[in-house]
DNA sequence: TTTTTAGTTCTTTGTTTGCAGAACTAATAA
DNA sequence: TTATTAGTTCTGCAAACAAAGAACTAAAAA
């Protein structure tokens, strides 16, 4: 039997780590990446190796290294290293939190974007319709670049 | 073989669908759902028959039947019906889209109440990471009522 | 009464996802 | 030089998802 590297979680802690991790797979993550990010905001240790993810959180090495390279790849995670010490410590970007979570809003330009194509071929016989889709354009407009502006007035008071 | 109940659509109407189909399915559609959704917003005839959506889509029975049920159940769809006519002519609520899309908005409710969960049990020790997790969920309240003014703003501006 | 319409439900099948476990590898340590 | 560390990659499986096709059903029409 390996060494088990667990990190010690109360059982307050275990529990929100499962419900930080439900939250995190509603945005798209898998269980064992969301699991993955929500314990590295519940631990009272900020940075954990690999193998006291693995070990705490009872995943196969492969799970945990295709789960931390997504995570990596996407930067919701980062590692640092410490001289003298092969293992990486891996942390989540907390700082890059309100960019990633602005970064929905491409989705919104998406949208609309297709939405005004569809407008542009549309018939002109169906008016109400019509009329119908473009406030829903308009709307998505407006909200994009609120959204926007609500961001920049955050930085700029904060920075 | 039975009657081909499909509508016609130019090859760009087509090229339309597809298009917005893959942006729906962004939004968390299957492929049967998202093309519904699109085709109905595509079409120059605004409420379309089982049989029309199915045969204009190449969609088995089943999977129309299950994919118009889901979009009526979660309120992306809704239907009309014409006295001497027992068929029901299904399309997109248009009107509805605002608020639907406003509903994302209980996400961010969720993250930031479950990230001040785990505010409020962490360990004093690691000064810096409850700052940068504090100004995460300030943030995220802040990002959430401008959203929410932004939107009565829009509503009231515009009845 | 039987037949048709407008679907729904059941069964089966192909595909994708998520992960385990084992084999592998590159760098370091002994 | 061999062993260990810190992972990565490969193989395989179980569950979930998406849709096809066929059987079924309830209401209306003939």
């Amino acid at each position: 039997m390996e060494t088990k590297e667990a990190i010690i979680l109360t059982e307050r802690q275990k529990e929100l780590i499962e419900k930080m991790g439900v939250v995190n797979e509603k945005y798209g993550s898998s269980p064992a990446m969301a699991r993955i990010q929500a314990l590295l905001i519940v631990a009272d240790e900020t940075a954990l190796t690999f193998d006291q993810i693995r070990d705490t959180l009872h995943l196969s090495k492969s799970a945990t290294s295709n789960a931390i390279n997504f995570l990596l790849q996407s930067n919701k995670l980062e590692y640092i290293t410490k001289s003298g010490d092969r293992k990486r410590y891996f942390r989540t970007m907390l700082h890059k939190w309100k960019e990633q979570f602005m970064e929905q809003n491409e989705g919104v330009k998406h949208m609309s974007d297709s939405l005004s194509e569809v407008l542009k071929e549309r018939t002109g016989e169906t008016v109400e319709f019509n009329a119908h889709l473009k406030e829903v354009i308009d709307f998505l407009n407006f909200y994009r670049t609120t959204v926007q502006d609500t961001f920049e007035k955050w930085n700029s008071s904060r920075q």
